[in-house]
DNA sequence: GCGATCAGTCGGGAAAAACCTGACCGTTCA
DNA sequence: TGAACGGTCAGGTTTTTCCCGACTGATCGC
């Protein structure tokens, strides 16, 4: 995590809006132990960039068009291990971030984040410590439901549901039995304190799994 | 539009994202001839602080928790006429933004925009001329059909439908028979070229009718 | 070891929603 | 004065959802 010679910790940034780039920048800028050397709008660019640079960070938006920024951050996981990954979004809930973290990021903060948070997640990851900023408060649905509850399964369909596919499509994507997607569907339904295909719609737009941000 | 004095024109921030909101102030603070005189991340916030300052525009960002900005604009139009709006958004696409603009708004700008974008964007509103930065590339379905050629029913039906609310949802909050809500929907589908429900999901992924921003 | 719990897999059958087709009425406009 | 169009509705068929029950295998505690 550090650069061998002083205690300059050097930062990729990576998020297609360029307008969050330059706010990451001017934050992080007036840090001095803290130095942006290098930053992309696209998720094809970092990866061409990020070898060459060799940062002690990446901060990565998820949700980019083209490549997401999940795929970005698999790649970075698998080809340069030693490089921390932090993720900038706008939804901070479990159920999409859980993989992200299982997957090795070591950051999660929200971009309703102010300066000093920021800078707080980076000297954590910096430090080879984990900084996570996950919003647990939308996870009930007001009888204590929650998504920790859903097996992998039921998430999984489930999150199928919400992108509006019907029980044979998530059937067929998942090599199962319509019949079997639609249990998974229901169990899960009912672990969530839900009762139609609709509800699922509304619970996922408040968890944030539509969003590609 | 003018405040009368010299040409400074006076600019209030509307965005939940505070990271962008200080992007956005460092970027029109290089302007001699704007000034942010107030800002805010929740759209109550602004309803309260904006009668005060008496700004000549609003840059405002669809979308926030709780209050969406479209509400905001809304209001801003009804109570204060006089004041132009921009809006700011991830997405520019006209089946999205063709309420917005009727509705008065000025400007439409994206979030990929960089500075000088943006700050042309304000000076061309400022002088009270329409500076619209819409995209209208992903318009078409692959057979040329375009969200255009739906009357404004069918467009609110499937934009509905994209929202998981069934025929008989859409037609209660509508007030109309659900099978005048299934013609809707099938009319728009075909001139949409689409089949099913579900790609219905697809299309309004792609067009950004699921987000937020 | 052994019962219990749970994830994952199916199916039957009733209810609901989707989907297709045709129709009526008012407005607009050539 | 038709023709086109947007908005409304219904009949009837097909599809999907939803509620039940059931089987397997893995894991865990005692």
């Amino acid at each position: 995590m550090q650069t061998g010679e002083k205690s300059v910790t050097t930062i990729y940034l990576l998020d297609d809006h360029p307008l969050v780039i330059e706010a990451l920048r001017a934050m992080i800028g007036q840090a001095n132990d803290l130095s942006v050397i290098g930053s992309s709008t696209s998720g094809v660019d970092a990866m061409a960039e990020i070898p060459e640079l060799a940062p002690d960070i990446v901060v990565a938006d998820l949700g980019m068009p083209e490549l997401p920024g999940e795929e970005v951050i698999r790649w970075l996981r698998s080809t340069h291990p030693d490089i921390a990954i932090i993720v900038l979004t706008a939804r901070r809930n479990l159920a999409t971030l859980r993989p992200l973290v299982d997957g090795g990021v070591l950051g999660v903060i929200g971009k309703t984040a102010v300066s000093g948070e920021l800078l707080n997640c980076i000297r954590t990851v910096a430090a080879g410590e984990v900084f996570l900023e996950i919003e647990n408060s939308p996870n009930d649905t007001g009888d204590g439901a929650t998504v920790d509850a859903l097996s992998n399964r039921e998430l999984e369909v489930l999150q199928m549901v919400a992108r509006g596919l019907s029980g044979k499509q998530i059937a067929a994507q998942l090599g199962i039995a319509a019949k079997t997607a639609e249990t998974h569907k229901a169990r899960g339904l009912a672990k969530l304190g839900l009762f139609s295909r609709s509800d699922i719609f509304q619970f996922a737009h408040r968890e944030g799994w539509l969003d590609n941000n």
